[in-house]
DNA sequence: ATAATAGTGTCTATTAGACAATATCCT
DNA sequence: AGGATATTGTCTAATAGACACTATTAT
């Protein structure tokens, strides 16, 4: 039986040549344009003899910038390299992506790696966090050991969550820092370049994009969300205009009023919620 | 004397250990912070002693998502698969990163084997589309045959340049097939995904990037600009609405008058160019 | 003359920025 | 009472969608 599901949605498992959704057979699928439909005993006999080929490989890694807003500030989490090269410099937290055997055990993918890294390195369960692919670097020399290629991604810590953070625990491994202070730090291999990169990219998608929500608590003000506009953005935002923002999304139903008020040093302020 | 660089454009050469664009040495900029200065002897036997590591690495791939506007109509650039796995299935141009030797020869980077790609895939000299790169796929089992990470790319090939391109040539090799056609085609791998992800990549960015441009001839008309909108887009615009869009750009400098009128049915149009 | 496309103008609704005014809370 | 913050409202400018209208070219 053929797969019949949506042509972007089709997932096929190699082993069993099956789409992994309708179970239907990649096999069945072909000829619909009149081309050759390839021989089962032949394709099992390919793969069986098909030859590690020897070519040199590279290293891939997965990085993270890790964004958080503290005091209305963005801030990054970095670590100091303890070993050699840029020894002392301050980096983005990563690790290697597990790839098995390579061969019939293929390991993880990309996104699970940054996952299990983001994990160890904020002490939060895994999933907690907002984690999306960057960018991937992948110039030659960017590691003078070996040719190295990383999968950069960006991950949004939300401020209630920062107590759990384990940060800074032992003696200045890994630390926050503001946006505006990466410029008098010396970073290690072409991690100013990620950084500005993924500086960049919540700048903008912020605007288009529900991932302010990823940076306050469950439950927020409208100014504890127009502070995580302002830190992002580094720039200030009308009260009132971020108000009526604000409001249409109250009304088109991405915000839902929560119960209970929150107090600061005025007037007390309504307490909202993301909707999913 | 210290790297004096913006922190996120500086390079390092990882043979001299200087930034490329000041040719300050990395070395001279560490300790503002307090932390160890890395002995450079220490580092340089550090680098000559360090173990290539024994651990299995992924082959790493670029695919190319080419597109292109044939009468008013997005289409892409695919190949068919002579060989298995997935013989006879429609499939992303694509090729492994060079990656040298892996350790003091790194090879090239992951734009150049897309360039590369891409030119021998179209036919077209290196750097005359527009090219960027879309996201990494590094799921497990993309591939059967070994752990494959591919980093997806989009390529926009202007209209004029159609007449250079040898697809099709050598019996069905290579073929262009408009986007609303994909979903009675079997793709490779996870192509369908890629594809789909490339589609919305273009529809989204066209908004608010001049990717147009790269999809029209150097000077165009404003009806020729509208037809690469509304066929990206799969949606109509209003001329006379576009044609306002179309004024504020020229206002703006964006897009300057070119010398010249076309004409096809009815009254000949002014020509235009985009400004760099 | 007519069909077809290029180009102009108008009305309305939505949204953002600037800013005044009022409401509520804490000390 | 007064400082601080929350909340509402108003005026203006920019932009998008719908649509009527005029201009120019080929046949």
């Amino acid at each position: 039986m053929p797969c019949y599901c949506d042509w972007s949605d089709r997932r096929w498992n190699p082993n069993t040549g099956l789409c992994e959704t309708c179970q239907g057979s990649y096999k069945d699928c072909s000829g619909k344009l009149g081309h050759e439909v390839s021989d089962t005993l032949d394709e099992a006999t390919f793969l069986k003899e098909y030859k590690k080929e020897e070519y040199p490989k590279p290293s891939v890694t997965v990085d993270i910038v890790i964004f958080t807003v503290i005091d209305s500030d963005l801030k990054v989490l970095l670590i100091q390299r303890k070993g050699h090269p840029f020894k002392g410099f301050w980096a983005i937290p990563g690790g290697f992506v597990d790839v098995g055997d390579g061969y019939q055990k293929q390991g993880e993918s990309s996104l699970e790696a940054a996952n299990r890294e983001l994990a160890e390195e904020t002490g939060l369960p895994i999933g907690s966090c907002f984690l999306e692919q960057l960018y991937t670097f992948a110039e030659p020399n960017r590691d003078p050991r070996t040719r190295v290629i990383s999968i950069a991604h960006y991950a949004l810590v939300p401020s209630n969550l920062m107590v759990f953070v384990h940060a800074g625990d032992d003696a200045a491994q890994a630390q926050w820092f503001p946006v505006s202070e990466l410029n008098s730090l010396d970073l290690a291999f072409d991690h100013g370049k990620i950084l500005q990169m993924a500086i960049n990219r919540i700048q903008g998608k912020i605007d288009y994009a529900p991932i302010a929500f990823s940076l306050v608590p469950q439950t927020f003000t409208v100014a504890e969300l127009r502070a995580v506009y302002e830190a992002v953005k580094g720039d200030k935002y009308d009260p009132s205009n971020f108000r009526r923002r604000f409001h249409r999304m109250l009304q088109d139903g991405v915000i839902l009023p929560a119960t209970g008020k929150r107090t600061t040093n005025g007037r007390s302020a309504q307490v909202y919620r993301f909707k999913a």
